[in-house]
Parts: C-alpha cells; sequence; structure tokens
DNA sequence: CTAAAATGCGAGGTATTCGTCGCATTGAGT
DNA sequence: ACTCAATGCGACGAATACCTCGCATTTTAG
C-alpha cells in the first residue's frame, strides 16, 4: 500500500522587498495561463517559469514543489470564490430562496467562464489533496452556508437542517464542476443554472412544509 | 494554444488465441489493483506489467499506450454500472419514484465501496478525455434515463422534462462522484443517498404539479 | 512434422521532469 | 561608499517514464 507522498505545500520563504512580491505575482499569473491553455499534464515549472520570464530556481524560492503552485492557485481561487458566495448570502434585505437562486446562478457562472482554467484546475486536485494544509480549506464555507440554512429553515431539527445543509453545498459545488467541463452557452448555463435552482428550492419548501 | 495529444485509445490489435486473452484480463486486473493502490500519479505501465507478472512489451502488444489501459478501465466498469441501472430502472412493477430512489442508492454505494479505486479512476479522466471515443460513452445512459423520466412525468413538457433528465443524471453523477472522495461509513452513505433521493423525488413531485 | 503466424519478452533509446547548487546581481542599512 | 543579506539565475544531476525493437517461444494449420 504505497500511497502518494508530497506533504510539502506551504510557502518556503515569503517574499520580503517589492522585487520579490512582484515576482511571485508574475509566476501565479503564469502559473494560470499555462495551467488554462496546455491543461495539467502540460503543466511544468519550466515552462511556468518560461512564460512568466524568470527562471526556475526563483520559482523554488518561494514553492517548495510544483504542487505548491497548484495548490497556491486553487486556494485563492477557492477564496475569491467564497468571498463572493459570501456577499450574496448575507444579503439579508433578500429573502432566503431569492438569494439561493442568486448564489447558484453566480457559482455556475463563475465555474463557466473560464472553463478551460476550471476544469485544469480541477485535474490537478490529486498532486495535492493528500497534503494536510489542503483538507482545511472547505471548513469556512461549509460555516457560511450553515448559517445561511439556520435562517431559511429555523423549524427544522438540528439534525436534517446538517443534512440539507451538507446535501446542497456538495451538490451544487460537485455540479458546477462537472458544468466547467462542457461546453456551455451562456443560454444554456442560464437554464441549467435554473432548474438546479428549482430543484434545491423545491426541496427545501418540501422540508418546511413538514 | 498547444493541448494535449493521445487520439489513440482504440485496442491495438485483438487477442485472437486463448492465451492472449488471459494476458489481457490479466494486464487490466492487475492495473485495477496499482490503481486502487497506488493512484493515478503512481500509474506506470512497468507497474502493471510487473504487477500482472507479464512484460511491458505484452501489454503494448494489446494497448496502444498508458492512456488506453485506463480508458479500458473506465469504460469497463462503466457499461457495468450502467447495466445495473437499467436493471432497476426498467422494473415496471415498481412505481417510478421508488425505483428513482433505489437508483439512488445502488450508484451512491457501488461509488462508495472501493472509493480509493473510483476516486482514482475519476483522477485519471484527463489522460484520455481529449480522445474522440470518450466522448459517446455517456449517451447510452442518457437514453435510458430519458425513456424513464417518460414515464415519471408523462404530463410535462418536452422541454422541461429533457432539463429535468439532464439535471438529475449530472446531479446524481457528479454527487456520488464527490463522494467518493470522503472516507463514508456505510451509515453516513445511507442517510446522504436518502437525502439525494429525497431532494430529486421533491423537484419531480414539483415538476408534477404545475 | 514443419512452416508460418501469433504471441511473449525485457533491455535500452529517447525524452521529460523535478529540484538543487554555486555564483552573479540587486537592494538595504549604516 | 561599503557590507551583508536578499534575491535571481540557469546549467546540471538524478530519477523516472514511455514505448520500441529484435529475438525467443508457443500455437495453429496443412
Amino acid at each position: 500500500m504505497s500511497r502518494r507522498h508530497p506533504p510539502q505545500i506551504s510557502s518556503r520563504k515569503e517574499p520580503q522587498q517589492a522585487r520579490s512580491t512582484e515576482l511571485v505575482a508574475a509566476i501565479l499569473q503564469a502559473a494560470l495561463q499555462v495551467l488554462a491553455q496546455d491543461g495539467v499534464t502540460r503543466f511544468t515549472v519550466a515552462r511556468v517559469a518560461d512564460r512568466a520570464g524568470v527562471s526556475v530556481g526563483s520559482i523554488y524560492q518561494y514553492f517548495p514543489n510544483k504542487a505548491a503552485i497548484l495548490f497556491r492557485l486553487q486556494s485563492d481561487e477557492w477564496a475569491q470564490t467564497t468571498q463572493m458566495l459570501r456577499n450574496i448570502l448575507e444579503d439579508v434585505s433578500r429573502p432566503p430562496l431569492e438569494r439561493l437562486r442568486a448564489l447558484v446562478h453566480a457559482f455556475v457562472r463563475s465555474e463557466c467562464e473560464e472553463a478551460q482554467l476550471r476544469m485544469a484546475l480541477h485535474d490537478a486536485a490529486p498532486l495535492y489533496r493528500d497534503a494536510l494544509e489542503a483538507k482545511e480549506i472547505n471548513d469556512q464555507w461549509d460555516g457560511i452556508f450553515a448559517t445561511f440554512m439556520k435562517e431559511a429553515l429555523p423549524a427544522a431539527s438540528g439534525e436534517s437542517r446538517t443534512q440539507a445543509c451538507d446535501l446542497i453545498s456538495t451538490t451544487l459545488s460537485a455540479v458546477a464542476k462537472d458544468y466547467s467541463g462542457r461546453s456551455c452557452s451562456p443560454e444554456e448555463m442560464k437554464h441549467n443554472a435554473d432548474a438546479l435552482a428549482d430543484m434545491f428550492c423545491a426541496y427545501i419548501t418540501e422540508l418546511a412544509s413538514h
């Protein structure tokens, strides 16, 4: 049972001067481009260095290995998405189900724009999934969603609410991931998102009516 | 824009004698084991050959490249699952929604048993996804599901039924895939499957009541 | 039995890739 | 201006993987 190895994801050194900060930014941007254009299998540090106009050695000053670059990409990307979704969910001026629908649309749209990149990012998961740092990434998101569900389903028991919360958040991210693998016209995308939101609403309504 | 390359997935030569048939079977079985134990990143032809007790050259007599082995694995696996699900859906003696629930349970269970293997199989997708042969793999499944939905939602318009059909089949496979990535106790697994089925039923019921 | 076809073998060529190391360059502090 | 730390460089060592090729062995057919 020899499994995967590289639990070395944290950055090797923090940039201290201005020029190194820019260098890291350049690396990340180049990495994004390489990933989107060439896919994970073609994603190599040499290519990233080339694209960024820096040397291989410079990359390894701030990233312990290739997986760390990919993890950083995913991590940043995910922080960004989380923030966007939080803004939608916490806007208490709108009724819960409307917010949920808006959230589904936003999430699906964000996965389908730059679909190539999103897919490649998902493909990269096996390279860092086993690292410890990667496991705690979903927790804050679950937290946000849980508070929302408490508001949307005030009457439900804790047990069944937790269940629903988990189901919806899982479904949303899994299905959106799947959508990023297709070539969706914006029109289809909206239809799909609407159907998905319909399903969530039907489920929640049904739960609430007990 | 240099993208991925290997559109060479069909088998190089069909085994004709008995011994070669067994050899191919041994290769596939070994490949399954290597994939489950070592993951995609450790999946190499040399390891497969070793495990199967055959030589590398023999493998390349029947598979044009590594991706072809993985594709074959996925393909066989999928044919098997499809058959199982078809049997459930076509059992007209039970009411549609009950069949749907049974189907969800069966699918989720099958993804969670041998979770390691399932996850590795999903991880392998990037290696053959671009090949043409891989694109037509979902069609028959969509067909089966479409006839089922026609029975479950006889009143709905073709448009919205197609939509629902696509949504449910997508959601099911995407969520089940996600479940295979967790360490699920059989108990949790059942709860999750039940919640998922509840959601589908709520959605379909809601659609039917229009 | 014999010849031809099918099958099996595994060492090695070719190609990549990761990640390091010693040295050059740049910036900061005094 | 001078020194030292921070930063940047890119050739290179080491590892590994894919896949081929010529030859050995087994099976089939006549």
